[in-house]
DNA sequence: TATGAATGAGACTTCATTCAT
DNA sequence: TATGAATGAAGTCTCATTCAT
């Protein structure tokens, strides 16, 4: 029992200089070795852990899809029933979002960067993630269209992806921004008034 | 200067065949002895026209930088008077950009998978060739502010930046579709109905 | 002394896991972790028991040549008087003997596949139990001799050598037939005949 | 040519390496950086010649049966009409056999050492060469039942793989012998009699 | 006595790059 | 100019053995 949790502690430990490794230095700059000397354990030791490089890079974006899931999924659509209720919604999750990924720079270099052409099956889990990250967005939309304050004609499926890649380039602009939080404002603005008003005049 | 098109002319089958080998195996599982193989030259040649394999992957991101740039600058910004003038042109440039990623299968492939996290300075050769592309699509916005069919107050650095988000995650999302058409479509009427009118009903 | 005899049973519960794996998988590919897995205690505790793996190897070795040795010692040389019990005693070993290969399909894979080659002393000691066996053979040799039935002049401890390579190129023939039983029955009618009648017409 | 004779001669000469260190230090005591050692070249320069240890271990094996083919396969078995004749025959064929692993000390270690276990299919690929060499003997016998100068009786192949195991033991042992010579000798006299007289007075 | 986490030597193999021909 | 043989750094992974608990 103590010892299952000093396992686990270990293989989060691995997991965690694995996180900061592949995010400062990149996948294949990163040997195992690597990882080891920062945990200052053999690297034999690794391989009780996790079955290989892959296994562990696999692990990463599992932490962070599941970093962005947990903003995404922090509201609840249904409870929207107003525009500028779910404008105040969208502010929220941009806020969260965006505070997430300027808190910890390695979730933009590792999701971003490195992960993109690991490994095919890699890109496809990546490809599912955003699948469903897609499909939080398009609960909102479908329920924008059932309670009257969105059109009823959009196609809410696309439109979610479409914003949803919005959202993304933001997090990866405002990351990389010489002043965050000013470009945070200016990018969350600029999305929800695109998203609600459009463009035309 | 028959000498110096020869040369020129072994430089681009060098680029092709590296083009395609790049985005049908990926970066690292392509060697620089496949590439040689495929054009039947020895793989001591390479190295006599480009000085080593990233030099070539560079130059393979410029072109698939100078394709996707051909699309962006293929119309004049200021030329559009009216929204609908507006709507037609991005109705066309979306069409042309959708088309050259659906009829070039690699470009998608190594623009979104194969270059990310190869190397920081490449990374870097992007970025600002995506903003050049922002500033183009800044253009139109800062043409229709002016002529009045736009917004006013729309932040159009940060709104450009956003709408080629979208447009590259839709191009990104039709070249994978099992029907690239009906998907293309989709996105250009999603998208450009987002932009200009907006979700709100 | 039942803690000795619980330490005696779990030597030989090792061994026989040992010499089933070394059997099935070989040398090389059997770990040590393997040989505790199916015996389900910790790999720690195999040390306890064996220095090492040549070390249980070198035990399995034993339990091979005692096998082995249980048949060619079950009978006593002396005894025979003419050249029929001989030819009946030879057929009773030769049963035995391929029936013990037969029977026992790790032990010839042990014996004539994985023992050879792992080290130098241990290919000295079967060296020594084949001598073993070769003079055991020799002492029916010399037997017939001085009971006349068998040549004066032959040279037993080289032929006592003959004899037993065909035996055992018999077991490891038979062991390995698709129909063992005719295969015993035509090598021991063979090397019988050849034994005391030669090819000669 | 000159070109494809250079690399033909290095892939000899590190077939050459390999088979001498394989004879002396063992097939999993050699490592590929040993074989490249003794002929001062890069242990990547050896992967240019042979797939990896497996691969050039199977050419050895494949060097070692040519040996030993060339010895069984240079006599013609259908010449022989008397028994004089056959015993003239064995006694030269021995004679070449025993000299040859005499001279060759790798050969014997090769063969009957390190050989057996590698690999499943290297063994079967032995077993095959072992039937070669058995159906050689085989004619031999089939000619004697023919000429009328051997048993009509006997059972020729599984005879034939009797009497080559009494031989090939006999190699064995004579090149371990302290006196080989002397040895050499008596195994062919013992074996030779064995076969055409048998033990019975 | 039993355990299994930790270790790290060591082996194989790849491949970008060089350079003599 | 073209070639491709040679190189060796570098990296992944295994597993027998130890030892603290």
């Amino acid at each position: 029992m103590a010892r299952a949790d000093l396992i686990e502690r270990r293989r989060e430990e691995i997991l965690g200089a694995a996180y900061r490794l592949f995010g400062e230095k990149g996948y294949h700059e990163t040997n195992i070795a690597d990882i080891a000397a920062v945990l200052e354990i053999g690297h034999g030791t690794f391989y009780r852990y996790y079955q290989n490089k892959l296994d562990i890079f696999i692990h990463v974006i599992d932490l962070v899809i599941e970093k962005i899931g947990g903003v995404v999924a922090s509201e609840e659509p249904r409870t929207t029933e107003t525009l500028d209720e779910y404008r105040a919604q969208l502010q929220r999750i941009g806020e969260r979002l965006f505070d997430l990924f300027v808190s910890d720079r390695h979730l933009a270099q590792i999701l971003f960067y490195e992960a993109p052409g690991i490994d095919r099956a890699l890109d496809e889990k990546i490809e599912r993630a955003l699948d469903v990250f897609g499909s939080f967005t398009e609960q909102y939309l479908v329920n924008g269209k059932k309670k009257g304050f969105l059109r009823g004609d959009l196609n809410a499926p696309v439109t979610a992806l479409a914003v949803n890649a919005m959202i993304f380039e933001g997090v990866r602009r405002v990351q990389r921004a010489t002043h965050p939080k000013k470009a945070k404002d200016e990018w969350i603005r600029a999305i929800t008034r695109l998203m609600l008003e459009g463009l035309a005049a």
